[in-house]
DNA sequence: ATTCCACCGGAATAGCGGGATA
DNA sequence: TATCCCGCTATTCCGGTGGAAT
């Protein structure tokens, strides 16, 4: 059933893209100076998300390091990497010069060593940008000149909303491009790639991957979240085709299996908030923390309880509504489509 | 209108942990 | 081994503010 199943992996970078040809030629564009050995302004995705922004972002790149191989292309997610350290720490991992890097590194060390790394240029693709703490980093990878970096967020207003002022002027120029949701035809088309490089010939019926596609509601990540799923499962049955029941499951599963894994991921503290919050709805900032209290030991100060609510706010777990007095917090249910 | 209170979130600070260095 | 260093988390301190009480 599954001959290739890297095909349908999260991260995966498809080797034609299917739509988005637009996208890709402007997106080039900002970055085609490189390739002559000039330096690229700043280049921004914007977009909801599952709309292909990294992907293609990494696929663009991937193209112009065939047109000048000397160019490096640093991917780093920002979920992972919101510290001026990390960030830059994974920039280097992708030059091969982070050897002995440890926590005790002088400040300036790990900026110096990119600084040095200046035979090729470098192009820095910043994923989920918005989830940087510290943003002067963007201002210190700025004032090298063979640095050139891709930015991928949601919304332009909410990211610069976050920069600082020195940051938020040095990236006012550059190239714009907007990702919209795909349409139900365009999933479609992304699918049967997906199933043509990675599945057995008719292993899903044309009006399966219309019925995944429907229910991703423009969502690409979804879409193929769920035909991970629902193929991962046939091919553990042995089935050489997917069959409708199969397609029932995967399509309520595929959603809220992200939720699951980050909910199982979440430290015991701000599991037993999310767990309270869960348990009562709609709930108030007192009494919730007195429910914490008395339900873990050793409990954190009420300011640390607070930075775990943002943090999970963040994380589109829980959900803050009302300001100061009057809060109250719950959990966010999985909505049939985010909008952000 | 004024006072009071609960709650938010920024900034500075403390303490921990783990690699480096001598 | 003892000590230094520094990123990171949690804590302390506090000014600000929306809403309820007076």
């Amino acid at each position: 059933m599954i001959v290739d199943e890297r095909v349908l992996a999260e991260e995966f970078v498809p080797s034609e893209v299917v739509h988005r040809h637009e996208e890709v030629s402007l997106l080039s564009e900002a970055v085609e100076p490189l390739v002559s050995g000039g330096r690229a302004d700043p280049a921004f995705c914007f977009g909801p998300t599952g709309v292909g922004k990294t992907c293609i972002a990494r696929y663009t790149m991937e193209r112009l390091t065939e047109k000048r191989p000397a160019i490096r292309v640093a991917y780093v997610n920002c979920w992972q990497a919101y510290t001026r350290f990390r960030v830059l720490h994974r920039l280097l991992e992708a030059v091969d010069r982070a050897y002995d890097v440890h926590r005790s590194t002088a400040k300036d060390e790990l900026f110096g060593r990119l600084r040095a790394a200046d035979d090729a240029p470098i192009v820095a693709i910043l994923d989920e940008v918005d989830q940087l703490e510290e943003s002067e980093v963007l201002y210190d990878v700025h004032r090298l000149p063979h640095v050139s970096v891709v930015l991928v967020a949601n919304r332009e207003e909410e990211l610069f909303a976050r920069f600082d002022d020195r940051v938020r002027s040095r990236f006012r120029a550059g190239t714009r491009v907007t990702f919209d949701r795909y349409g139900v035809d365009e999933l479609v088309a992304i699918l049967a790639e997906r199933v043509r490089q990675g599945l057995q010939p008719d292993a899903v019926a044309d009006d399966q991957l219309r019925r995944i596609a429907d229910a991703a509601a423009g969502d690409a990540r979804v879409a193929i979240g769920i035909l991970r799923s629902a193929a991962t499962r046939a091919a553990a049955r042995g089935d050489e085709r997917l069959t409708d029941d199969l397609l029932d499951d995967a399509i309520p599963d595929a959603r809220s299996a992200i939720r699951q894994k980050t909910l199982e991921s979440l430290p015991a503290h701000q599991r037993t908030l999310y767990d309270v919050i869960a348990e009562r709805g709609e709930t108030e900032p007192g009494e919730l923390y007195e429910t914490y209290e008395e339900r873990v030991d050793d409990p954190k100060t009420r300011r640390t309880v607070r930075n775990y609510l943002t943090k999970m706010a963040h994380y589109d777990l829980v959900e803050a509504t009302g300001e100061k007095r009057g809060r109250t917090y719950r959990t966010v249910e999985a909505r049939p489509t985010e909008s952000n």
